[in-house]
Order: structure tokens, then sequence, then C-alpha cells
DNA sequence: GTCTATAGTCTGATAGAC
DNA sequence: GTCTATCAGACTATAGAC
């Protein structure tokens, strides 16, 4: 957490920029393809004075990803067991839906991450991740045994939200390109996406 | 088209090894993050002998997208107005999840475009992609006037269909390591997708 | 056609003045 | 803390021997 680490208040301040600035670019690029210089552009600093605040451009990268991950996981998390099956779904849809509105860049870090192979997030995803979906796959088993909500595949339910929620983010460009208004697409997509999973959940 | 260019047989089979090498790695690391050494290791040549088929660097990747983006096109012309409304749709599902199955690469390669903002393929998204996309999805529309599939956004349902169907092989990472079987996640994600589309589009 | 050697450039990181 | 200057290594691309 890097609100938590000390330093001084400009210090702290000089972080956050540089850290903004770095998932600017970092999403975009991935971790090879992005360059100090870039990342110091965007933050208004100078390379060296970048490099005052973080160890080394890995360094960067690593607490990007690291203050991440705590955020990625907490939508799923907060499914409900004694909620309504439904329901407690469908807000989880909303809640990722809200993510990638709200969230962009650390989408597309994500992604790029994972589109890598995952080589620096394996023990996450191996680790808490996995402990945590197989604890949800399991409830919504659970719920669907119970006949109320229809019987399906938990991991391809989750991965299917995982995909559509994402993608907005994630293929961003291409779906403005796609569109004549300028709307904002994620806002049609929501409704879209409850419609969705609405019909599929039915029993 | 790379098969149609001048050259001998062997000119031509080392083309399309350095090509094959290529894909590979720029689908993993995007084209910054990508370096001619890893492609010339990758297909078994030296780093001279690769820039020796190709002009650059850029030419490869570009001889790659160029490629690539005919391919990538080619299922969702081939929904039929003729056909059934519920079918056809289906049919196109089941089309780019064999896309996912045979060309992960070439999904990973073009979602890393993406993810960049698309730099290099604004032009085929915004000309040839759009033309069809807007197409197709005159036709949905025209097809749930008249009943026959449930009335939804065509933009969103080509949109779902590309998240559901590319998910599985631009985070095939992240999918095999959350399942304990070493089963083709694929398999079972094809009998998922066509169930959840199959409700989706009932009328 | 394929190699070794290398030119020229970019990039991450550091030194040292202020 | 922030800057200019710069080093060491990696990278794309080419020259030239064979």
């Amino acid at each position: 957490m890097s609100e938590m680490l000390p330093g001084t208040r400009i210090q702290r301040k000089n972080r956050r920029i540089i850290l903004r600035a770095a998932l600017e670019v970092f999403s975009r690029h991935g971790f090879r393809g992005s360059t100090v210089d870039q990342i110091a552009a965007e933050a208004g600093l100078s390379k060296p004075n970048v490099l005052y605040y973080f160890d080394s451009k890995e360094a960067i990268h690593e607490t990007l990803l690291t203050d991440l991950l705590g955020t990625w996981i907490a939508p799923l998390r907060e499914i409900d067991p004694a909620g309504d099956p439904q329901e407690e779904i469908l807000a989880y849809v909303r809640r990722k839906v809200q993510m990638s509105r709200d969230f962009p860049c650390e989408s597309r870090l994500f992604a790029n991450e994972i589109l890598q192979g995952a080589p620096r997030i394996e023990g996450f995803i191996r680790g808490e991740l996995k402990t945590l979906v197989d604890e949800k796959a399991r409830l919504i088993r659970a719920w669907a045994a119970s006949g109320r909500i229809n019987d399906l595949d938990p991991y391809h339910l989750i991965f299917s939200i995982w995909a559509l929620t994402q993608h907005y983010a994630d293929f961003d460009a291409q779906i403005r390109m796609l569109r004549d208004d300028d709307s904002e697409p994620l806002d049609g997509a929501e409704a879209h996406l409850l419609m969705l999973f609405r019909r599929l959940l039915a029993p």
C-alpha cells in the first residue's frame, strides 16, 4: 500500500504522480514496451527524478501490480452466501462493470500481464485467486443444486462475467472506433449485461 | 499474402518459419516488448539471417497483422441473411470458438494491438470491420424486429460474442492456472457458450 | 544464404553539481 | 530534491567474409 509508506507529504505526492503516470504507460505498452522516459514525460518529471523515488522501472511496475491485485479480487469476495443467489451474482456483474468504468487502465495492466502468460502474478492466481474462485464456485454449485438458479458450470459462469465486463475496458479502443455516437459504451453495456445474466441465471 | 510472394521454395519456407516464430513472440510480448533475437532463437536462425528475409522487425510485424485481418473478419462475414437467425448466430459463435482453439496466438496478437489503442489497425477497424459490423447489426435488428430472436442491441450482442470467445484464447494462462484438471478449457466452454447464447437469443 | 563483427541508437541507471 | 551529463548494456540493422 503506497499510501502507508514513510516519507514527507511531497514524497508521497510525487510517488502517487509517478504511479499514476506509470499505470497509464504500462497499461498501454506492457512492461517491456514501456520506457522510464515515457513515464517521466507523462508524470512531468525528469527521468533521474523518477528513479530517485523508485529503485527501478521494475520496482514501479511491481508496486502497481501489487496495489492492483487487492482491488481486483474485492468484487468477487463480496458475493454473499446468505443473499439471494440471482441478486448476488447480478450485483457482482454490476461491481465488475463499475470496475471497468472506474479503472480501465488497471484492467488493461492486468490483461497485459495475463497475455504474457502471467509470469509476475502466477503466485497470486494459483494462490489467493484460486482459493477464492474455488470457494465461490462451490457456493454457486450449491445455489444451482437448490434450484434457485439455472444449473451451469460455475467456473465458466465466472469466466463469462470476467470476459464480458473486462472486454469493455480492454477493447475500449476498438469499441469506440465501431460506434457512431460518442456516448459511453459502458452505459448501454450495463443494461445489456444485466439482461444477459438474468436470462442465463433464470432457473 | 506471404504465400504468393516470389522466391524459391526454400525462401518461402524460411519466411514461413520466421513468421510462425514471430507470431509466437509478438503475441506474448507485443511489438516493442519483442526482440529480433527472440524471434531468431524461436525460428532456429541467426539474427542477421532473419533480417535477410525481412527488411525490419516492423516489416515482420506488419506482415503478420495484415495476414491476420482477413482470417479475423471471415467468421462474421459468413453469417447468412437467408439462414435461420438463431442458428446463424450460434454457428458464428461456434466458428469463433474454433478460432480461439486453432489460432490462440493470432487472438493474442490482435488483443495486444487493441490494448495499445489499435494504432496500426485503426484503418482496418474504422473501414472494413466497421462496414461489416454495421451490415450485420442491421441484419440482426431486422431479425429481432421480425420476432424470430430476442430484441437486443446488435452491437452489444456482437461484442459479447467477441468477448466470450476470445477470452479463452487471450486469458488462457489464467484459466489454466485456475483449473484442477488438465482438460482443454475450450471443450467445456463451447457447450457453455452455446447454452448461454441459446438462452439470450430465445424470443 | 548464412555467418561473425560491428556500427549506431535507445534505454536503464548512476554520478555529481546545485 | 532536482537537474545535466554520462556510462554500460541491449537493441536494430548493416557490412563483409565465406
